[in-house]
DNA sequence: CGGCATCCGGGAAGATACTG
DNA sequence: CAGTATCTTCCCGGATGCCG
C-alpha cells in the first residue's frame, strides 16, 4: 500500500516537463511549491513536524503533510522515530538530500541582485546560519581565526572561522569566543542591511563580533533598468 | 499602464513567500512553472516566440505569454524587435537573467543522482549544448584541443575545447574539426546513455567525436534506497 | 503567423476546523 | 503535538478567437 503510494508519487507525477534536461527533472522532484524551503529547514540536522510549520511562515499543515510525503518518496527526506523516551517522530535528509545545499546557495545568491530582495522580512535560524555559509567571504576573513555562539529563539548554535573557511551548525555554545543572543530578523538586519549592532544582545568579544558582521558582503544590485514602456 | 503592470508583477504578487532568505526570494521571482526553462532556451541568444513554443515540449501559448511578461516585469528577459527587414520580435536575457546559468547547472547535476532520471526524452537543442557546458570533466579532457560543430535541426552550435575549457555557443560550423549532424535526443543519447555512435551523421574527425563523448560523465545515481514500508 | 485576451475544467495550494 | 478533513481560492493547461 505505501509501496504504491512510493512509485505512484515518485514516477507517475500528473504534471511533469518530459524533458531529459537534468534542471526539468530536478524541477519535477523539487519544484513543487514549499520543496525546497522544507529541505533548507532540515540542512542542519532532523526536525519535528511543528519545528517545521513554525520555521515556514505561512505554509499550512496539510501541505507541508504532502511535501514531506512527496520528499520521502523520492528519496530525498526520511521519517525517523527517536528511541523511547523522547519517542517523537522526526523527519531528516538523506545524503543525497543534503545535496540540494548548492542549490539552495546559488538561488541565493542570485536573488540577492534582485531590487525587490528584502532582508528585513521574517527568517528563520537556519536561514541565517546557511546565509553564513553562502555568503562566507574568505578574503575578508583573512587569517581570522574564532568561533561564535548564537542563541536564536529555543535553539543554539556554533559558528568557527578558521583558515578561510566558515563552518555553521547546530551545537552548544559553550567554548565560544562570543555568544549573540537575539532573534534571527535581528541578526541579519545587522550582517545584511546595516542596522547597528546595538540591537544585539552580545556577550564576550564584542569587537570580534564588529568584525564577523562585515565578513558576508551582499554582491551588487542589478541596476533599476527595468524596461520602461516607451511613451 | 505598462509600468503599474511591472509594479504589481514584481512586488505584488499573490502568492509568496514572507521570508528574507535569498532562496525564497529567488522562488518568488522565477519559481514558477516553466520560468527557469524559458530561461534555459535563451541562454545561447534571443529566440523568438514559435522557437520557445516548439523547444518546451508541453507549454502552452498563455502561459509562455504570461512567463515572458513576467520575466521581462522582473528585468530578466528584454522583447527586442530587430530592424528591418527582419522586423520581427525577439525576447533575450538580460545580464542579470544570464546569470542564471549556474542555478540550471547545479540543478541539473543535482538531479542527474536521481533513479528516475531518463536522459532518453526528448530535449531541446540548447539543453544538450547547456548540458555540455554542465557536465564537461576538466580531467578527461587533458591538453584537447579541439572544435566541434552541430547541426540540430535548422540551427548551427560549435563547441570548443581548449586548456581543459570549454565553450559553447550558437554559430556556424565551418571550421571544425568535425560536425555532427543529428536531432538533440541522439547526440544525447550518445553521450549520456551510452548509445552507439552509429546513430550519428559525423563528418570530419571521427575519432575526435569518439573521445568527445567521453568527456561528460554522469554522477553516481543514487542506491535505490527509497525506504519501504516495513511489512 | 505572432502575440495576446478570454473562457473553462481540473487540480494544487491556502485557510480553518477537527481528531487521535 | 501531529497530522487529517473539508472548503475555498486560484494557478495551470487547453481551446478558441481577435488583431496586426
Amino acid at each position: 500500500m505505501k509501496s504504491e503510494k512510493i512509485t505512484e508519487a515518485a514516477t507517475s507525477r500528473r504534471r511533469r516537463y518530459d524533458d531529459a534536461c537534468g534542471t526539468a527533472h530536478a524541477l519535477d522532484l523539487i519544484g513543487d511549491r514549499w520543496a525546497l524551503l522544507v529541505m533548507r529547514e532540515l540542512l542542519l540536522g532532523p526536525r519535528r513536524f511543528a519545528e517545521l510549520r513554525a520555521d515556514l511562515p505561512g505554509i499550512s499543515a496539510n501541505v507541508l503533510t504532502q511535501r514531506l510525503g512527496e520528499l520521502e518518496a523520492i528519496g530525498v527526506v526520511v521519517r525517523q522515530r527517536l528511541p523511547p523516551p523522547a519517542a517523537v517522530q522526526v523527519y531528516a535528509l538523506t545524503d543525497w538530500g543534503a545535496e540540494c545545499e548548492p542549490i539552495l546557495a546559488v538561488l541565493g545568491r542570485w536573488a540577492t541582485r534582485s531590487p525587490w530582495h528584502d532582508p528585513t522580512l521574517p527568517l528563520s535560524a537556519v536561514s541565517l546560519l546557511i546565509s553564513f555559509r553562502t555568503m562566507f567571504d574568505p578574503a575578508r576573513a583573512g587569517d581570522l581565526r574564532a568561533t561564535i555562539g548564537f542563541r536564536i529563539g529555543a535553539g543554539s548554535y556554533r559558528v568557527a572561522i578558521a583558515a578561510g573557511t566558515l563552518a555553521a551548525e547546530r551545537g552548544n555554545v559553550v567554548g565560544t569566543d562570543a555568544v549573540i543572543t537575539a532573534p534571527a530578523p535581528a541578526i541579519a538586519g545587522v550582517v545584511y542591511a546595516g542596522q547597528p549592532l546595538a540591537g544585539l544582545d552580545i556577550a564576550g568579544d564584542a569587537a570580534l563580533v564588529a568584525r564577523f558582521v562585515t565578513l558576508f558582503p551582499l554582491p551588487a544590485k542589478v541596476g533599476v533598468t527595468v524596461p520602461a514602456a516607451a511613451p
